[in-house]
DNA sequence: AGACGGTGATGAAAATTTTGATTGCGGACG
DNA sequence: CGTCCGCAATCAAAATTTTCATCACCGTCT
């Protein structure tokens, strides 16, 4: 498995390097200092199955830097490992498709549970900005989502089947079923389809 | 039944008033010749179940006119008889969730076969419009959706079941799932949610 | 003018898969 | 103690897939 990582802090790179080293010791690590490097490196491999990318680097913005990324590689799976926590800021990376949002002041053992997820075809996010993102749904009477229900309604607004976000999520299919259930009430739809349209229209995905 | 005609023409207002009780003798038709007095109306008449719009009128653009009417009354149906005949402005009307799109010039015939559908809960919409926005949709292979599917997959849009569209299309439901099944196979979806997920970023719905 | 083929729309049927609703259970946590 | 999360099971409904059929329309060919 080839992983790629992107960071302008050499120390950082090697820190990281040495830590996937000991989570997969047959990776290849591969590494860059900017987003032009990263793209240059991806251009050169495209046996590259996971990059992960700081978005703090120089020579274009985060944003055009995970679209060109996407650009030249549609399947290509990028985590982003950022001190930048603006609640914002992680909103955006994920309506753009990274898989995973790793603060950069994670503990080692959290960041390591994550990066296996990751590395075995998972998701992650801080569960602070999950819980957030829930809070600001504007439900009738006073429902919420919790943060689990609200992680389904992200997988299904990407089109996933039950099966598929139980995958992603690490879950059973029959727990997945229990969370749409759950989301599909709080949210007044009769459907997955409608539950999506209208956390659309509430502006929260 | 009652139904309200939103015109500035008077001299319109009584011609399709005429046609109405022709089609709905026991109906009830009242009118306004503005947007302000239509809400007026309504305020007043919560039991209206149809307006039938123009969307050139004064006191407030057609878009806050709608949305008014919206805010007022959600679950009225709202129908467009307009000179207007932009596509723009169609398909802006049809996503603030107006029924059926009627030009002025239609023929009385039309005009009365579409009144027919949309007072029995139905749509209309010009085919013309809708075969244009089918063919707007850039799909692979040179794929490309016909109108009915197109119709579909609005529906589909809206959160709508199988059952529901079969009714809103005056159809059987047979066929909304073949119209379904060739539409996903166009689009390369498994299923309805991804199939409007794919649509939406393609811009046409 | 008529025949023919292709396409689209309609309808039906059947099989399989998926989804949604409901109920019950256990563990963790505040 | 209540809530949330996990899991399982059952059942019904819906969705998806596949196949078959008919009809209308249109363009092409004879």
């Amino acid at each position: 498995m080839k992983i790629l990582i992107a960071d302008d802090h050499a120390l950082y790179r090697d820190g990281l390097r040495l830590n996937l080293n000991n989570l997969l010791p047959e990776a290849q690590i591969l590494d860059a200092a900017s987003f032009g490097q990263a793209i240059d490196v991806l251009k050169n491999n495209k046996d590259i199955e996971l990059i992960l990318l700081d978005l703090d680097m120089p020579e274009m913005s985060w944003e055009d830097g995970i679209k060109n990324i996407k650009e030249l590689m549609p399947d290509l799976r990028i985590g982003v490992i950022s001190a930048l926590e603006d609640a914002h800021i992680i909103k955006k990376a994920l309506n753009l498709g990274v898989c995973c949002y790793l603060p950069k002041n994670i503990n080692t053992k959290v960041l390591n549970s994550a990066l296996c997820l990751v590395l075995n075809g998972g998701t992650y996010y801080p569960p602070a900005l999950i819980n957030q993102a829930a809070d600001n749904m504007n439900l009738a009477n006073g429902k919420k989502l919790t943060a689990r229900q609200f992680e389904v309604l992200r997988y299904l607004a990407q089109g996933l089947s039950n099966k598929q976000i139980a995958y992603q999520m690490s879950v059973s299919e029959a727990t997945v079923k229990l969370h749409i259930n759950a989301l599909l009430r709080a949210m007044g739809a009769t459907n997955r389809t409608q539950a999506v349209i209208k956390a659309q229209k509430m502006g929260v995905i």
